[in-house]
DNA sequence: CTAACTAAACCTA
DNA sequence: TAGGTTTAGTTAG
């Protein structure tokens, strides 16, 4: 089989102190934005079908680190390797079971989102928890509610399987990037409904 | 204050 | 047993 995806450009993005960085991958889905800094992952966007919506797409959280300024340094460490990324992305949309290598930084989440958001990135591929299960894991049962507002705040799609949290009686719950994306995730893990 | 990717405990008939 | 209401938790705007 040929390999539909491809990397398309990995520049040295950046203006305000070179600490970010940023990539567009071409998938089988669209092209899939990312940017990236000292710490790890920063955002991971859905596919969207052209190159200037990733463009687009990107550029709001581009802005947001630039904000956030300082924090951010020393990018020569490598912590990303986007080589094995791309890889990583690439067998995701193929169907196999990732189990994404990359870090993250967790900048600008409060302490409950990291907390929720490190325990949904440890739900393995193919699987599904519930809101209130994911409430139980960080030792808060009854903030079934407050997990559906957490992992709204994710920023990286995929490597926080966001999409495999769904509501108790068997129902999909919400997703912010729309629900056809979180049933396009959860059918190439093969799970339906 | 409210709305948002929830769910369980309590009513009431 | 089914259906409606309340309550709990976090957070950005």
């Amino acid at each position: 089989m040929r390999d539909i995806c491809q990397q398309l450009f990995f520049p040295n993005s950046n203006s305000m102190g070179g600490n970010v960085e940023k990539a567009i991958i071409e998938t089988s889905d669209g092209f899939v934005a990312l940017c990236w800094t000292s710490l790890g992952l920063f955002s991971l966007k859905p596919p969207v079908p052209t190159l200037s919506d990733a463009e687009m797409q990107i550029r709001t959280d581009i802005d947001r680190l630039k904000r956030l300024g300082g924090r951010h340094h020393d990018l020569n460490r490598e912590i990303i390797n986007i080589k094995l990324l791309t890889k990583e992305i690439n067998d995701y949309f193929r169907g196999k079971p990732v189990k994404f290598s990359v870090a993250v930084d967790w900048t600008d989440y409060t302490d409950f989102q990291k907390k929720v958001l490190q325990v949904v990135k440890n739900i393995p591929w193919g699987q599904v928890v519930s809101y209130g299960q994911v409430a139980v894991r960080v030792g808060n049962p009854r903030a079934s509610r407050a997990v559906g507002g957490a992992v709204g705040s994710n920023r990286v799609l995929l490597v926080v399987p966001c999409h495999r949290v769904i509501a108790r009686n068997g129902t999909l719950g919400g997703f912010s990037s729309g629900l056809d994306w979180k049933r396009r995730f959860l059918g190439l893990e093969n799970i339906y409904f």
